[in-house]
RNA sequence: GGGCACUUAGCUCAGUUGGUUAGAGCGCAUGCCUCACAUGCAUGAGGUCAGAGGUUCAAUUCCUCUAGUGCCCACCA
């Protein structure tokens, strides 16, 4: 006897137990092994103030199956795990700490909240890297890596610095989007655009002349349209289309700006709309992308209304002080008064929201650092283009490519203290003696480089003029300027180390689409640029999770489902067989608690059939190589059978791992394992369970099915297999260091696997008769097979103690025979199954279902006699598929006979 | 405004390069505590594959249009 399993599954008890083992173990951990391949992936790496969500799961559940399968394979597998930064967010979070001690992040200094967000970070940082061992994952954790570690920091700066001397990062006051609330700048992609419906406001601006406002009756308006009355503090001109009829004539004319009454001009665009609004649109440069250009166009002033926190500053008159949105409200109160609100119509339009935190972004004219994109962008492309990187499913490739081809300058800094300090130093005495010129796109080419030095670290003097009194930007980086260098930074770059050299490329990137322009495109760019090469081959990209109703997860909608909650309830490997089992590559997830009963009742099945087998198995049977058995041994029909299911699953679970056809893999081996190999061939060979044969097989199947079944639930196949007797002695004792079963194509049969769906068949048209007359399982009750073709006299016959045994029938008979008296009759292709029931037929009904059964049939002999005579179809189409249609329909008259015949004799 | 997906059983979704009788899980009905498993076993009911047109011998599958749903991108103030 062997091992034996509890009788009760108990996720709980076997996880940590195992992993803790493999963690010890080192199987983990990759280094440079000259005599394998490699095969490496890195980790997304999450927001260190983030916990693992359901998108996590998912994400991190595929990346594992990836690895162990290859692990499997033999490769040397590099699964780099780590976190990232998380500027913005980080420093919120600290930030609402402190604000709970009543504290405030400047009355810390800079240097003490860097340290406390240090200390933070100790703290909960790596709460998610530890939430990830829970689902499971293989992550090499020796090599676990921080975006603000020394040697990722060190890449950081030398990136910086490259750019910099390449030209392609430059310093300039332009309109960013910026985060009132968060106070510092944003990326484009940091804003999101959120449909809002909003107000356009028509405001009257009077013109400046005879007649004009407070000068008499006659008086002349030209009409803006506007979201942002608010803005109007700012304005420097009024834009009109030269093309515009309405407005001929008032180029030469000026209009004053209520309120400020500042006097704006008039300017000419073709760009201004005619069909928007009243076709007049008023110019405010400081707060607004276009008109910012249009102010450079035109030589227009600029002028900020805002502070950074959104309120209005000294240029708002009397508005000073007081928020953008009660600005707003105050200044239509005012404009109403002086008579010069028009009206207001609903405007649904996009506006941006900061990605953090919500609030709505000020676009605003700001010096910021950019990195200038075009020229990073080219090569991007052409690894795209051409194929050296793939998209899964591809369609995300074209999404990848439009945004490329459209790409804008990356705006890098921001205004915060966590994050990587730009390595840029200013030489006070050069800046001062360079005056305002620096300033702007408007001063001449370089002029912002006055006094400017790039370097990382702080120079003792000033190169230009020796002057040591130097300032360091306060600034720091964009998180993302970090997480873009990931999969050569984590390796050691910029030093040659021997395990990038080894790992980079790396194979796969596993990633949600939110991220494409983020972080996926930069890194593309960044490895094009840094290492000359692309930094992954295949970029995965899966579903987003939602909720059963279809929104997107998340914590403030309280419509999470909790997958640390979910493991406690389900078990990791039913979390993680759940989830993969239901998401369609790249298709969006719908969850809801009960799809995760599907893993834990699968788990549960595994766990009852590998007990059953260990029950019944003898240790010294089972050593045997299963292709010399397979060859010498008389196997029976069922063992040819499920070694011929198995090798199939298996061939089939390879091919979809390598297309990154995670559910169909999973399904596969889900419909393998419960519906053949426990429905059918453990039920099967409950007869000759003591055989050495069977024993041999069930034991191969049950072993080999273990270890396709482990990359997707690591955690009950490690058990059992613990459990297993022993084929050999020595090796490594874990099952995720076995190899993956190798396909033995030869075992693989379609004659067989045909013939058992025939006998499957047989099998349930008895139990359908049984349960039809509504037979008691205790009753006894026999059946007859009249066949037509000799051969499957002998292929019945060997298992018919099998169909005996399925389909509880005492005594069967397999020839030819003629129909018993009061039987019931089914048809399986060309055999007839009769059950006599004496006694218990009720002719009537047994009537009504073969007749039922007859127009079925009939029905569907009509449709393909109507196909075989349309000689279209006959010359047309493939010969074998005619074959098929011809073979078919001679089978199905066969059966309407019989049926026929029998529905004749029923009383008989 | 541009782009992408989706629409198949009561629900949630699969469906391999067009080819016999379109599948699963859950739910439902009926019968079973059969000595691995009631987180189970058996049997069954349930579908004009969103609508219209086209290509083809053949369309759930390819093309076009329509309707509905969802997502992404976008400087019409």
């Amino acid at each position: 006897m062997a091992d034996e399993l509890p009788k009760a599954y108990d996720p709980h008890d076997v996880e940590d137990r195992s992993y803790k083992k493999w963690e010890e173990k080192g199987y983990f951990h990759a280094s440079s092994n000259p005599n394998k391949k490699p095969y490496s992936i890195v980790i997304p790496p999450p927001n260190i103030t983030g916990i693992l969500h359901m998108g996590h799961a998912l994400n991190d559940t595929i990346q594992d199956i990836l690895v162990r399968f290859k692990r499997m394979q033999d490769f040397e597998t590099e699964w780099m795990p780590g976190t990232d930064h998380a500027g913005i967010a980080t420093q919120n979070v600290v930030e609402r700490k402190l604000a709970k001690e009543g504290k405030k992040r400047h009355d810390l200094g800079r240097e003490k909240f860097v340290e406390e967000v240090w200390k933070w970070r100790e703290e909960y940082g790596s709460t998610i890297i530890r939430q990830l061992k829970k689902l499971g994952a293989s992550c090499d954790w020796q090599r676990t890596r921080f975006t603000m570690d020394e040697g990722l920091s060190d890449s950081v700066l030398e990136v910086f610095v490259r750019l910099y001397e390449k030209g392609l990062i430059y310093r300039g006051n332009y309109i960013i989007n910026w985060c009132p609330r968060c106070q510092t700048a944003l990326s484009d992609e940091e804003s999101q655009h959120k449909d809002l419906d909003g107000m356009l406001y028509y405001i009257k601006y009077p013109v400046k002349g005879p007649g004009a406002r407070g000068q008499g009756p006659d008086e002349e308006f030209i009409v803006v349209a506007t979201t942002r009355p608010e803005t109007m503090l700012g304005d420097v001109a009024v834009a009109i289309n030269p093309k515009d009829k309405r407005y001929k004539g008032l180029k030469d004319k000026k209009v004053i700006l209520p309120i400020l009454e500042r006097e704006l001009k008039v300017i000419e665009d073709t760009m201004v709309d005619l069909k928007f609004g009243t076709g007049a649109l008023k110019v405010t440069p400081a707060h607004d992308p276009v008109d910012f250009g249009l102010s450079l166009k035109h030589g227009l002033e600029q002028i900020n209304i805002m502070n950074d926190d959104a309120t209005i500053n000294a240029n708002g008159g009397d508005y000073e002080g007081m928020d953008r949105f009660e600005a707003r409200e105050a200044i239509l109160v005012e404009l109403k008064e002086r008579g010069l609100f028009v009206k207001s119509e609903a405007h649904r339009h996009a506006v941006g929201h900061c990605y953090r935190c919500h609030t709505v972004v000020e676009p605003r004219l700001s010096p910021q650092w950019f990195v200038k994109m075009k020229p990073l962008a080219e090569p991007a492309i052409k690894a795209v283009e051409d194929g050296r990187i793939k998209f899964y499913p591809e369609r995300w490739t074209k999404v990848y490519l439009d945004w490329m081809y459209n790409i804008r300058d990356w705006c890098i800094s921001r205004q915060i203290w966590w994050g990587h300090r730009l390595p840029v130093y200013y030489c006070k005495q050069c800046v001062a003696g360079a005056g305002s010129r620096g300033q702007g796109p408007g001063a001449s080419k370089d002029d912002w480089k006055t006094g400017v030095i790039v370097a990382k670290t702080k120079p003792e003097k000033c190169p230009k003029c020796g002057s040591t009194d130097i300032e360091q930007d306060p600034d720091v980086l964009d998180t993302w300027f970090s997480s873009w260098l990931w999969p050569f930074s984590t390796f050691g770059w910029p030093n040659k180390t021997e395990e990038l050299k080894y790992f980079y490329p790396t194979n796969a990137l596993v990633t949600a689409q939110e991220i494409i322009f983020f972080w996926v495109a930069r890194m593309i760019m960044a490895g094009m640029e840094f290492m000359g090469d692309i930094p992954f081959k295949d970029v995965y990209i899966h579903g987003t999770v939602r909720d059963i109703t279809g929104t997107k997860m998340s914590k403030s909608l309280g419509n999470v489902i909790d997958p640390l909650d979910m493991i406690k309830k389900y078990g990791t490997d039913a979390l993680r067989f759940s989830i993969i089992s239901i998401t369609a590559q790249g298709q969006d997830v719908f969850l809801s608690e009960g799809k995760f009963e599907l893993g834990r009742n699968f788990a549960n099945k595994i766990w009852n059939a590998s007990r059953f087998i260990l029950m019944n198995l003898k240790p010294e049977d089972i050593r045997v190589d299963l292709c010399e058995f397979f060859k010498k041994e008389d196997l029976s029909f069922p063992d040819r059978w499920i070694l011929s299911r198995f090798y199939s699953t298996l061939g089939y679970v390879g091919k979809c791992l390598d297309e990154y056809k995670f559910n169909e893999a999973a399904n596969s081996i889900y419909e393998f394992f419960w519906h053949e190999f426990c429905d059918w061939y453990i039920e099967m060979v409950k007869l000759s369970i003591t055989e050495k044969r069977t024993q041999v097989i069930l034991y191969k199947i049950l072993e080999k099915s273990l270890r396709m079944l482990h990359p997707f639930m690591p955690f009950v196949t490690e058990e059992i297999w613990q459990k297993l007797p022993r084929e050999r002695s020595g090796g490594d004792d874990s099952i995720m260091v076995q190899p993956w079963p190798h396909l033995q194509s030869q075992m693989i049969s379609g004659d067989t696997e045909a013939k058992m769906q025939h006998m499957i068949e047989i099998v349930t048209a008895i139990r359908n008769i049984r349960s039809v007359w509504n037979i008691d399982p205790k009753t006894t009750i026999n059946a007859i097979l009249n066949i037509h073709k000799p051969e499957d006299e002998k292929i019945l016959s060997d298992v018919a103690d099998i169909i005996r045994k399925l389909s509880r029938v005492s005594d069967i008979k397999i020839g030819k025979f003629p129909k018993p008296k009061s039987s019931a009759v089914s048809v399986v292709r060309d055999i007839e199954v009769y059950v006599p029931l004496e006694g218990l037929i009720d002719f009537e009904k047994e009537k009504a279902r073969i007749k039922k059964e007859e127009a079925r049939i009939d029905k569907e002999i009509a449709s393909i006699t109507s196909r075989l005579s349309d000689e279209n179809f006959t010359s047309k189409a493939p010969e074998e598929i005619v074959k098929k249609q011809s073979d078919y329909k001679e089978e199905l008259v066969l059966q309407i006979q019989k049926l026929r015949d029998n529905l004749k004799n029923l009383d008989k």
